[in-house]
Parts: structure tokens; C-alpha cells; sequence
RNA sequence: GGCGCAUUGGUGUAGUUGGUUAACACGCUGCCCUCUCAAGGCAGAGAUCACGGGUUCGAGUCCCGUAUGCGCUACCA
């Protein structure tokens, strides 16, 4: 029996990351297994359900590279067949008609209410047996049902014994019925309910492995029950611990605003191999301790068994724009950045020099191998793809900003770098050959005979090169920006010397 | 309230059948390298394995209890 898994999320916001890390594993399951991955969108809740958070899942799922097989199923499409499902369990006698008018409800109240409701069951004893309508004879049922009074369809949960299933994270799994109610099926306008439509879902689309997260460990005693109802096999189960906030509790967006959305990470700059190895090690750990794996070796390393059961946390600080995330999965992304094949960066780092007006055609063509040696030589430095416009401004364009504490520190502590950047500018000027040798040895010469470090002179240019005080060893910089612009940035340089510049400065 | 699940350094994890000084990664500190900052190399700090009992010659690993957190408990998904 070949693999079949599926991804089922509701498309009532973004993609949260939690649910990316349930569509990976689901995708490592089917690509380990040679089995196929389906996406089916939940979109039973209309009210919530929009077509942008569908487009937001589609888009994250391409981003991160988890194909899927098959059409996308979208379960709204397949209400008749909940529907009939759940008549033909009333036909059967495994579901009645339960006629107690809808307890109206609003969102604010419903968490207080099952509360209450469970506290008042705890004090007396709860009996989920209990319904009036659950013996209603067949025929009353059905006469009252033709005039017109509305119904909910509810299981009828047997009143005695166990359901049974095997997690294949969290291990083997048993609940009484005692604990289980009634549970309703068919809302009393005839809307299927999520429970039921999953399972018809995945019976259809002949699921195998059902993988998703833990909070839908305890509801699925539940849909075991309407498996055996409706007299389909069982998938296996596997369960995903959940990914929480730093403060261990739930990550919402509501709470914690965008860095819970996956599409936050493909806007600041992610690389999607990077998230998806990082996301592939919440919850998970390669038996062999190595954490950073190309997609084959995820594929490759990637077993349910590995799985734990404790939540995982997402750590980062909100309102420090530093760790704004997760530091491992910052960390993550500069190795990417770093060690990745060059000619695979390029087109993502294109894609952000196009977005920010420093992309020229050129390095298309004629530019193409400079192109590749200044990602090169700033890559090494960068953590997300962003900085390739940042930092990296210098590098692509003449109109870039200083720092600050760059100009600071490199440039007005020393009043005799207003004489000396000039000179030094002719002196490059003269170098012939320009290269990052050739640089280098008249940059020292040049110190040497006007009796200045030459530490002073490199922090001075790197300064005048790029704006900022960090950065590549100089006389690569040099090299990349070539002897015109090496030599104009130079002499540009003295303003910064002059009294009402340094007046606002 | 009931039921369920979890609990190893700040974080992510290893520690599959109980057996020497609890391992790895991120982060942190110091040193080396050096024109800066990273990277890299080296060294280091940081865990009485939530707590309390038990079983055992021996427990992070098994059992019971407690605490804490989370999940479910809807005519939401």
C-alpha cells in the first residue's frame, strides 16, 4: 500500500509556522516513503475562510518547495457528501436527530461556556447519554423531521466501551466512551461539522498516515469512532508536538504579531531551504546529531520515530529588532547564505536588488562574473537576503548612507585623514595593475612613507568605501569596487572634515 | 471541573532494552587569527535531568504522587 498523506489546513489567516512545520513533515513522510502529498484546503467555516489566506497557503507551500501531488481538494466542495454520510448513519441507526434548539453562541463566550457546562457535568456526573432525542423512534423522527422543525444530527456514541488507537508518536492510545458525547455531525442548517469532514475527507482521498499536530490528539477518539461508524479503515495517526511562544504559551498572531507567519520570513529574507531546515528541527532530531541537511538528507534521515513529545518553544524577543526570531533560525539562514553554491544565491539575491532598484541588466551579462565575486566576498558576513541591500549597498550603487558611529570613529577622530584620503587617492590612482595585491602594497607603502599606521588608512577607506566600519578585508573591497570607484570615493571624503559638517554631525 | 499529554543547561535537541566524569547545536565568555566585523580554530561558563517518594547493587531512563505548562472538553476548525 503505497503512502498517502495529506496537509488540511483552514484557510482562515496566514500560514502560521506551525502548521508549515505539519505540512513538512508531511511532505518528508511522503517523499522518505516514495508516497504522495495532498493539499486540502478546510474551508467549512465560512465566515472565516477567504480566498487570501488560501493564496497565503499555496504561496508558503511553494516558497518552502513542498509540492504536492494530485488537485487541490477544497472541502467546502464536498459538503453534499458529508451531508449524505451523516443521513445514512441516521438511516442506519448509528446517528439520530437531535431536535433541542441551537444554543446561540458568540465567539467571545464559547471558551467560559464549556467550562461552565463541564463544571456543572463534573458536579452531578456527566452522562453522555443523556439526549432525549437519542431513542426517539425512528418513526417520530422522521415525521417531525417532514414538518420542518430543525435538527443537528448527532453520533450515538455506544454506552459502553473503549476506543482504541495507536499514535506513532505518542504511542498507544485508549478512551472510554463515557468520556466521549453525542457528538454532533450536522449543525441544525445542515452544515457539516469539522469532524465529520475530515473523516470523510481522508477516507476519500484514501489517506493512510493522518500527521498533524497534537492538538487534535484527543478529538481524534472521536473521529475513530465515526471511521468504525461509517465502517471505513482506520488511518495510523502521528501526532506533532506543538511549537510554542517563549513564554511556553500558545503563538498566536493575535499575541505575537508576524514572526508566526511564514510568508514574515520569505519577506525579511529567508532563504526557504534555510526555514525548512530549521523548522525540520523543531520537534524532530537527525539520529546522527548533524542539524544542517540539503532536502535529500532530510528526506533521507527523516523517520516518524524520531518525533518527541514534548511541546517545542520558538524563541525569539519581541521589540528587539536583533532577535526578532528564533536566533538558531537567523543562524540557520547565514550558513545558507554563506555555503550555499553562489549561482543558486544569485537569483534570490536578484530578486531583492530588483525590489530595491539595484538590480542593472548587466549583471546578466557582461557584469555576471563581477556580479558572482561580490556576493562572493559580502556573503560571508550577511544573515538574511535583506543585507544584500543594506549593507550591501555600497557595493551595487554610489548613493548608499554612512553610519554614523562609522564616520565617527574612522574618519573625524583623525583631522589628518582630510590630507591624507586624497593623497592616497592618487596614489591608487597610479597603481597599475589594480589589484587586491597591487592595492595593498601601495596602501602600506603610502603608510609607510607618511609615517601612519596603516590600520588607520583601511578603517578610513572602508569607511569612505562602504559607509560602514565593518566589512571584507579592505583590499578585496577594493578590487570589487574597482579603481574609478575606489579612487572617487576617496576624494569625496572631505566633507566630513569640514566645520558645519561635523557642526550637525 | 474532567480527560489527555509533556517536563534534560537560556533555546533546540541526544541520551531507544536502567550501568563509568549527562552528549550535540544555537546563544554566551575568553583567547588565537586579523585592517574592522564576521567566519574559522582553541578554551570555557552554564543542568543537583520540575519536585517528592518508591523499586533496584545502581534511575534522566521503571512505578506512584505533587507542581507547572499545554491540549481537548462547541450546532469552531
Amino acid at each position: 500500500m503505497t503512502v498517502r498523506v495529506r496537509f488540511a489546513p483552514s484557510p482562515t489567516g496566514y500560514l502560521h509556522i506551525g502548521a508549515a512545520r505539519s505540512a513538512l513533515f508531511n511532505w518528508l513522510y511522503a517523499q522518505k516513503t516514495g508516497g504522495k502529498f495532498l493539499l486540502r484546503i478546510e474551508d467549512t467555516d465560512l465566515q472565516r475562510s477567504t480566498d487570501e489566506s488560501t493564496r497565503s497557503i499555496i504561496d508558503g507551500l511553494e516558497w518552502l518547495g513542498l509540492t504536492y501531488d494530485e488537485e487541490i481538494v477544497f472541502q467546502s466542495a464536498n459538503a453534499d457528501k458529508h451531508r449524505a454520510a451523516a443521513y445514512k448513519l441516521v438511516d442506519e441507526g448509528k446517528a439520530y436527530r437531535d431536535f433541542t434548539p441551537k444554543a446561540e453562541r458568540n465567539d467571545a463566550t464559547v471558551k467560559q461556556g464549556i467550562a461552565e457546562r463541564a463544571r456543572a457535568q463534573s458536579v452531578e456526573g456527566a452522562d453522555h447519554r443523556s439526549n432525549p432525542f437519542r431513542d426517539l423512534s425512528k418513526a417520530e423522527s422522521e415525521s417531525r423531521a417532514a414538518t420542518g422543525e430543525p435538527f443537528a444530527v448527532r453520533l450515538k456514541v455506544s454506552e459502553t466501551g473503549k476506543t482504541h488507537f495507536e499514535d506513532l508518536v505518542f504511542g498507544p492510545q485508549e478512551r472510554d466512551y463515557s468520556e466521549i458525547e453525542d457528538l454532533v455531525l450536522l449543525r441544525s442548517d445542515g452544515h457539516p461539522l469539522y469532524n465529520l469532514s475530515v473523516v470523510i475527507d481522508d477516507i476519500e482521498m484514501q489517506i493512510t498516515h493522518v500527521i498533524r499536530g497534537q492538538d487534535h490528539l484527543t478529538n481524534t477518539h472521536k473521529q475513530v469512532l465515526l471511521y468504525e461508524a461509517l465502517g471505513a479503515g482506520v488511518p495510523l495517526f502521528a501526532h506533532l508536538p506543538l511549537i510554542l511562544a517563549p513564554n511556553k504559551g500558545k503563538l498566536s498572531k493575535r499575541k505575537h504579531g508576524e514572526v508566526v507567519s511564514l510568508t514574515t520570513y520569505r519577506d525579511r529574507g529567508f532563504i526557504p531551504a534555510a526555514f525548512r531546515n530549521f523548522l525540520a528541527l523543531l520537534g524532530w532530531a537527525p539520529p546522527d546529531g548533524k542539524e544542517v541537511l540539503s532536502v535529500e538528507e532530510l528526506v533521507q534521515q527523516f523517520s516518524l520515530e524520531h518525533i518527541h513529545r514534548s511541546p517545542a518553544v520558538f524563541n525569539f524577543q519581541e521589540n528587539d529588532p536583533r532577535h526578532w526570531t528564533d536566533e538558531k533560525a537567523l543562524w540557520m539562514n547565514a550558513e545558507y547564505i554563506r555555503n550555499m553554491p553562489v549561482e543558486e544565491l544569485l537569483p534570490m539575491v536578484k530578486a531583492e536588488l530588483r525590489a530595491t532598484k539595484l538590480w542593472r541588466e548587466e549583471y546578466d551579462d557582461d557584469d555576471r562574473e563581477w556580479l558572482l565575486k561580490a556576493l562572493e566576498l559580502i556573503r560571508q558576513r550577511f544573515f538574511t537576503l535583506k543585507d544584500f541591500s543594506g549593507q550591501g549597498r555600497a557595493y551595487f550603487s554610489d548613493d548608499f548612507d554612512f553610519e554614523e558611529a562609522a564616520v565617527n570613529k574612522n574618519l573625524r577622530k583623525d583631522p589628518r585623514l582630510k590630507e591624507l584620503l586624497p593623497a592616497l587617492a592618487d596614489s591608487l590612482e597610479a597603481t597599475d595593475p589594480f589589484t587586491a595585491e597591487t592595492a595593498e602594497a601601495a596602501l602600506r607603502r603610502f603608510a609607510e612613507d607618511n609615517d601612519v599606521k596603516a590600520g588607520l588608512l583601511i578603517n578610513a577607506s572602508r569607511t569612505m568605501l562602504t559607509g560602514q566600519s565593518v566589512g571584507p578585508s579592505m583590499f578585496e573591497v577594493f578590487d570589487i569596487l574597482g579603481q574609478k570607484r575606489s579612487v572617487e570615493r576617496l576624494r569625496s571624503g572631505v566633507p566630513w572634515f569640514d566645520a558645519e559638517v561635523l557642526g550637525d554631525g
